[in-house]
DNA sequence: CGGTTCCTTGAGGATGATCAACGAGGGTGG
DNA sequence: CCACCCTCGTTGATCATCCTCAAGGAACCG
């Protein structure tokens, strides 16, 4: 889902540069602007006391992120952080909510948006709450795999990145991964993982 | 949020009688309409190969569920079950889509609603993930207390049903309460818990 | 090259799951 | 009214699993 660049310019959108680790919004930060990425991408992200982080999702070129709490007056659930360099339109929650009651078409577009993000966070609760680190892994590789072809692909995430999305240590996923490869349920070359 | 009784009838819907225990909808089935609840209440949960429960939510009187797979065309995530004995009222999702087209205002409280949700999942999400059982406990009891007093209310909620919620067995539940009332996180009298 | 970042392996320990058995309460029908 | 049943709560013992900690090794990039 994206908002036509142009509307947003001409309702006053204006673009930030973020560096790679740069904090776009905090947890807890009430919502003041819509956001949708030109160029880059972003990572959401709880951590806990211990400093073990949980990925919520990641979003690239093109996605708009953090919509949520514009609509009902709460906070952010948790941080939002440039995992690159990105370029990143800023829209003011005003302006956002009257381009949605202008264009009832966008709203639909938010609306089925906000469906799949349901349907799929009720997908990934259900994979986590399995238990079985390996069930986690396979719904994570899933959910997560561009094509649906049979062939394998290239894994675009680091041993520690799945981690911090399953809910698992890397230890763990490494260790997962190494019995997969033997079972053949993915492919190891030189570290790279195809799934 | 609930659409108005008369004009769901207007548009063709029935209500329809569901016994406890009896299933609304099936996990991976086709959506093929809107439900909402006159009277009564539905859980939605996930079961795995060993038959452990995982609760998606619950919902109750005038609640709707189940939408997101209307405007998605996905299969439903989870299966629905009268909880007790309930009423539940029945709308094709062509009238029900119409119905959204013709009144922008209900497809605006649509869309907050799935914000909503989406917010208390990202929430309970992260709890889950925070690993420590009392940790997820405390985040339980806390996005179901209904008012926000300081005062310790009872929860209305079996030990079964908050294993279920929290991803933990019910004898975890039982033990970890046990020392929640010992250090007065939480009161336990003649069996029932108060926070 | 030299420094990051990422991956790997092993040993040990903590914790929640599992299994099994029993207790307690509440409702129902004879 | 009480005997029974059914659901819910409780407890202890044992086990499997994943986390933790520690220490290196490999790959990649400027």
């Amino acid at each position: 889902m994206q908002i036509d660049l142009d509307l947003l310019f001409t309702w006053g959108a204006i673009a930030k540069e973020y560096k790679k680790g740069e904090v776009i919004f905090n947890e807890n930060e009430t919502a003041n602007f819509y956001y949708q990425i030109v160029d880059g991408n972003v990572k959401m992200i709880n951590s806990n006391d211990e400093g073990k982080e949980f990925t919520q999702g990641y979003f690239n070129s093109g996605d708009s992120f953090g919509e949520p709490p514009l609509f009902i007056n709460e906070t952010y659930p948790s941080i939002a952080i440039a995992f690159q360099e990105s370029k990143i339109i800023k829209l003011s929650k005003e302006k956002f909510l009257k381009i949605l009651d202008e264009y009832p078409n966008i709203q639909k577009q938010f609306l089925e948006l906000m469906c799949k993000r349901i349907h799929s966070k009720a997908k990934s609760t259900t994979a986590i709450i399995n238990q079985k680190p390996e069930f986690r892994i396979i719904a994570f590789l899933k959910a997560h795999k561009k094509v649906n072809s049979d062939k394998k692909e290239i894994v675009p995430f680091t041993r520690q990145e799945i981690a911090n999305f399953t809910g698992l240590r890397v230890e763990t996923v490494i260790r997962v991964f190494a019995k997969m490869s033997a079972s053949n349920k993915v492919e190891i070359i030189n570290h790279k993982i195809y799934y």
